[in-house]
DNA sequence: CGTGATATTGACAAGTCTCAACCTGTGTGG
DNA sequence: CCACACAGGTTGAGACTTGTCAATATCACG
């Protein structure tokens, strides 16, 4: 794609004297874990292709699904020396990485990155609001439309999460997100073909639900 | 209203290459709105000095405080061209601001930048969990044990922000968090001298609520 | 056609919110 | 210097949303 041959281009030379190649990609089957939360945080990464999800575990084994990720979006992030999350691919992915180094380097990436973790860092605001604030059925409201691109209108949308990926993203239980679909489905919002195939029917009262942010 | 005292320009100019002052200083009082969501993003902030609240409303008023900032950290981000959060000052502060083009023409600032993003991004990825999955005892043990500088240990923290500040933050009432405290008074692990001042008694006690993250 | 994983639905429990009353401390004016 | 007023904080009772546990349904696959 695209931004692999970008990546190549950009990375030549930049460093004669390292031997090793500090961008890899890598190629991920769906549901394969891609860093574990508390691991030496290595590499930087960045989604080329594919979804991916972020996690963080409490000790008693609660879950939370802090963020999901898309082409270009960058994870494996530390605050002190380990991952903060762990990473998991949610589809069949592609991944593509860079020393930590590189970002001292290497304007050009470091740019990009930071207009990326600009964009990333306000979806967790947004994600805030909807954790902090929102009742079930809006925040599964907001869920549905945040995975509904601008285009797609009357296309029916694949989700690639279980209800319980989607209550761990939400902050709910899987049951609670099971019947929010049924209400939407009752209020005759969106159309459930199939357990992970929804079509939103009417747009405007899913926004209205969501906050319309 | 009350916000501007001062501005400077360019006091310590350590980038004697531009000659155009891209930074200037502002000073505020407590309680002062910096920025507006919604409002076109022309500039990004930087806190020097003072505490900073992030807010996200909904249309009926709802209100998030998506993330409380100390010196160093950033704001004023967007994701397409307004302000994505307000921000308000919890105490006196000063606040430096960037041009939007300076990203890309002065690489030192990136990268400090992307820096901080990391780790604000790694906050909110707790914020999330916080948010998310955690009760409310734990949440304002979380919140306390995150105002307590590592070094700390004895002395009294002081808070700036009033218990609905507060429980907009954890995605509480003002009531849920004013029980929360004397629960953890009742239980020995923190002393109320005032409202706004607490002394953490039982440091791993209260670790242990809020999940030894 | 079973079998296992995932999803839905129901009944009940628990935690948090809502509404209301009351308390505390700070500052002001008589 | 005291009394009062006001903003913020605490506490209680009951309602409501969501969580928990359990039974049943659906779908993909061998």
């Amino acid at each position: 794609m695209r931004q692999i041959i970008e990546e190549r281009t950009g990375s030549h030379s930049r460093h004669p004297a390292s031997s090793e190649p500090h961008i890899a990609h890598m190629r991920f089957t769906a549901h394969a874990t891609v860093l574990h939360e508390g691991d030496p945080a290595r590499r930087i990464m960045e989604v080329v292709e594919g979804a991916v999800m972020l996690t963080k575990l409490l000790p008693d084994g609660r879950r939370q699904v802090v963020e999901l990720l898309g082409p270009g979006d960058v994870f494996g992030l530390a605050a002190c020396d380990v991952y903060a999350c762990s990473a998991e691919t949610l589809t069949a992915a592609i991944i593509t990485t860079h020393e930590r180094g590189a970002l001292d380097r290497d304007p050009t990436l470091a740019a990009r990155l930071l207009r990326r973790f600009e964009a990333q860092l306000c979806a967790m605001h947004s994600h805030a609001l909807v954790l902090g604030r929102m009742s079930a059925l809006e925040r599964v409201a907001f869920f549905l439309l945040r995975l509904t691109p601008e285009s797609v209108v009357g296309s029916t949308l694949h989700l690639s999460m279980t209800r319980q990926e989607i209550a761990d993203f939400l902050g709910l239980t899987l049951e609670t997100v099971s019947r929010a679909f049924s209400e939407l489905k009752r209020r005759g919002l969106v159309a459930l073909l199939r357990a992970d195939e929804v079509k939103i029917h009417d747009h405007g009262s899913m926004r209205r639900l969501a906050g319309a942010a």
